[in-house]
DNA sequence: CTTCTAATCCCGA
DNA sequence: TCGGGATTAGAAG
């Protein structure tokens, strides 16, 4: 055999194998036609048995030009041939003569003799290691032009060429395949080039936003009239620098996975952001100066930046790197929304005319909507069809500072304690940042919240948002919430929410004497349709889950938060309980109050089962539950019923009626038709109205010990709560000095009162009530009772317990009626 | 040295 | 079986 195999060890995959390399011959092909030696394109004399040559000693055989020209066959070599000489022009003479020689000398038994004579130069010719070739101009030229038009040719547009510039059809192939890979890696390339001049560039940008964040620090020391404005600007800059960091990364990430390694992102070795003590410190008491001139334009990223990257690419699904990707993508929306939500709500909250003008009757703020919407871009989408809009603002004195109200606010249980009767349930989802400097400041977080009127005629509202900390000056914050459903659809429940809220929140400004001036908005969209008509005005008009109520109970609350703080007991509280007992039975009182706002509002801290018994009325709803393992209630079956009734009776009146212990049994079966006592009064406020007492009802007859029953009772300009439960006696003498509370069990049952003006309905006429205040000359009561029906959990719910609730809430709300002259 | 390119190997649809 | 990604090695810069 005039060539032979050898021993490739440069191929891939691993093993040697055989090999059968033939100069010039492109028609050679796989190694496995070369193995078979069934080779079509070669003399069938030249076909022996292969054998191994050593590697070195193959190459020098076939680096000789004797070889190639011997071993030149088929018909498509007369063209390779010449391209080759015009290639291989000027190199070496040996070359180029066997390249001179090859047009001419060739047919099948040119080869076969050519290919021994080869064999035999092999050893002493100059080794030449051409075995690889370059298709002509020409045969370019035309691939290209069709590649142009056409980069995925078929097989016969392939073959048709392959005739055309004499290649082989596989050549052919083999060339539109690289083109298409060589396009890809050059758009690739191209793609990295760019997100490495965007790497550049916010590299330079953060590096000089770090330096101008450096330099205010020296100027500092000069003048203090600057200070409002400073600190102003180094909010921006922190927040500027945080948007910064978080497309850097993105950037390296994309830039890293084009480059094939990971790029350092310069902010990962970025120290902490600096306490910047000197400029905190420095700051004097009354650094809100700046406040009144907050700047419109706070820093918000380029809008379709993010999009942008993610459109430009090739899209790779790849697992790890996209999810990155999509992470910190969704956390610079994240943060786009929130500033824009802040900036939003800092105007909205400081602006009057136009955007809010009074209502007629001179009460409270009605926001401007053509205004609202020249002056803001929707910044979580357009209102749905369905929806309406509800907004509302108020501002008051809160009896607490603008810290700790922040740092109630960003923590979702203080929140929930903070406003019990306001909010069902709530958690953080996603810190997504935790603040700046030790601080709140920049803090920004998912939140998932259910909202609540106590009504059984009003569903809960369930939100997601996101909630945004941000300080503008000294002893100046503003926390800002705003929806996220439009841009978060990873959840995948298909959960449409009935609410949304823009951008809602309020601004604290901490004044001198202790207390704060709180600016509360909140703006909200709903499906007005799931409310009941009843009430909808009042939430139409932000009394029900607008601004009013918020601020009403957060000052409610603060101050009670204040009297507990002070050390010396109310003079009215002259019941001798110690501190600790205190301390418990508002604990008990708290857990009584939310039980009861859960049981009124269905909300999903238990698993109701609404029920649809044949004799209930229309507009009671009767829920049930299992209790177990919960030693704060009994053991058993759990029936709650709750109503809604308006009546033409102020809320106050009806709040005294119905906290007033003599008067107890005009209403209360409970009472067994005498008056209660009052046992104990911890003050929660200064209204006489916001506390927590023990009252013991009369025993029926002599062999019946007295009953017991906590109540917490609490009134603010938004609405009144009566909540009570019977308690057992042992329990109570335990937690009055000091015990914990925990274990004691008890359902509650009460009432919740909103005001309600008659504008609201005609039919019902003018208040039989003569106050003062002529404009709420009506309330909507809700009263709500949940009653152990069995102790047995696996107990079956009879019709007649169902029956017997359902004629207690309707007996009880006959009897307050009546009692207070105003039957309808 | 790096980049380009024809060709090969190998894998997955 | 085919297309395409990874790889290879000679050619070219």
């Amino acid at each position: 055999m005039n060539f032979g195999g050898f021993l490739d060890n440069n191929s891939g995959g691993g093993g040697a194998r055989i090999v059968a390399d033939i100069p010039f011959n492109h028609n050679s092909s796989s190694s496995n036609d070369n193995k078979n030696n069934t080779n079509n394109n070669m003399p069938t004399g030249a076909i022996s048995q292969p054998r191994l040559l050593p590697q070195s000693l193959a190459k020098n055989m076939f680096n000789s030009p004797g070889l190639s020209l011997a071993l030149q066959t088929g018909m498509e070599g007369q063209n390779e041939v010449t391209r080759m000489a015009e290639n291989y022009e000027g190199n070496n003479s040996v070359g180029r003569r066997s390249r001179e020689e090859e047009p001419d000398s060739r047919s099948g038994s040119d080869n076969l003799e050519g290919a021994s004579g080869d064999e035999q130069d092999a050893a002493d010719k100059p080794p030449r290691k051409k075995r690889y070739h370059r298709h002509t101009p020409q045969q370019i030229q035309e691939l290209e032009s069709l590649f142009k038009e056409c980069p995925h040719p078929d097989e016969k547009q392939r073959l048709e060429l392959s005739k055309r510039l004499s290649l082989e059809t596989r050549q052919v192939k083999f060339w539109f395949q690289n083109r298409r890979t060589q396009m890809k890696t050059q758009l690739e390339r191209h793609e990295n080039s760019i997100l490495r001049q965007e790497n550049d560039k916010l590299r330079a940008e953060n590096m000089s936003i770090r330096e101008a964040m450096r330099n205010p620090i020296c100027t500092n020391c000069g003048g203090p009239a600057m200070i409002g404005e400073i600190s102003l600007e180094e909010q921006h800059l922190r927040i500027e620098n945080a948007r910064l960091k978080d497309e850097l990364d993105r950037v390296c990430a994309l830039a890293g996975k084009f480059l094939g390694r990971p790029i350092s992102s310069l902010v990962t070795s970025m120290p902490p952001p600096m306490p910047n003590s000197s400029l905190e410190l420095g700051v004097g008491s009354n650094g809100f100066g700046g406040m009144n001139n907050v700047p419109t334009t706070l820093p918000l990223a380029p809008p379709d930046f993010g999009v942008g990257i993610s459109n430009s690419l090739p899209v790779v699904p790849s697992t790890r790197q996209s999810t990155g990707i999509e992470r910190s993508l969704e956390r610079s929306m994240y943060l786009e929304l929130a500033l824009a939500a802040m900036e939003e709500l800092v105007k909205i909250a400081q602006t009057d005319e136009p955007l809010w003008f009074r209502s007629i009757e001179g009460g409270r703020e009605i926001l401007n909507h053509e205004e609202y919407i020249r002056t803001f871009t929707p910044c979580i989408g357009m209102r749905p069809n369905s929806f309406v809009s509800e907004a509302s603002r108020e501002t008051g004195m809160v009896i607490i500072n603008s810290l700790a109200l922040v740092e109630t606010l960003m923590d979702s249980n203080k929140w929930a304690e903070m406003f019990p009767c306001l909010i069902a349930r709530t958690s953080t989802t996603d810190v997504i940042s935790s603040g700046m400097g030790g601080t709140r400041n920049g803090a920004l977080q998912l939140m998932h919240a259910e909202l609540q009127v106590l009504s059984p005629l009003v569903p809960i509202r369930e939100v997601n948002f996101l909630r945004f900390c941000k300080q503008h000056a000294e002893g100046v914050w503003a926390v800002v919430d705003v929806s996220i459903d439009t841009i978060r659809e990873t959840s995948g429940a298909p959960t449409f929410p009935n609410c949304r809220r823009l951008p809602s929140g309020c601004v604290v400004q901490d004044m001198p004497n202790g207390y704060s001036k709180v600016t509360w908005v909140e703006h909200a969209e709903y499906e007005e349709g799931v409310n009941h008509h009843l009430y909808r005005q009042l939430i139409s008009a932000g009394m029900g889950f607008g601004a009013q109520r918020w601020v009403a109970t957060l000052q409610r609350q603060c101050e009670c938060l204040a009297i507990l703080m002070s050390s010396t007991v109310s003079a009215r509280d002259h019941t001798a309980i110690t501190p600790s007992g205190r301390r418990s039975m508002l604990k008990l009182a708290q857990r009584m109050t939310n039980n009861f706002c859960a049981g009124v509002c269905a909300s999903t801290v238990h698993k109701w089962n609404k029920l649809c018994a044949g004799n209930v009325d229309e507009d009671v709803r009767v829920m049930t539950r299992k209790s177990v393992d919960d030693p704060g209630e009994p053991a058993g079956i759990v029936l709650s019923a709750a109503t809604s009734v308006w009546l033409p009776v102020s809320p106050q009146r009806l709040f005294d009626f119905l906290r007033d212990e003599r008067l107890r049994s005009e209403w209360d079966i409970l009472s067994n038709g005498g008056p209660m006592q009052e046992m104990a009064h911890i003050a929660k406020g200064q209204d006489h109205g916001n506390c927590v007492s023990l009252l013991r009802a009369s025993a029926m007859n002599a062999n019946q010990s007295s009953m017991l029953i906590l109540q917490e009772t609490c009134i603010d300009a938004a609405g009144a709560l009566v909540v009570y439960a019977p308690v057992d006696i042992p329990a109570m003498h335990v937690v009055m000095n000091g015990g914990d509370s925990a274990y004691v069990a008890l359902l509650p049952s009460g009432f919740s009162i909103v005001p309600d003006g008659p504008g609201s309905r005609g039919s019902n006429g003018p208040s039989c009530n003569g106050g003062p205040d002529q404009r709420i000359s009506g309330s909507l009561l809700t009263v709500a009772f949940q009653i152990l029906v069995n102790s047995l959990p696996t107990a079956k719910l009879t019709v007649e317990s169902v029956e017997t609730v359902n004629n207690l809430i309707s007996c009880t709300v006959q009897k307050i009626k009546a009692a207070l002259q105003c039957e309808s």
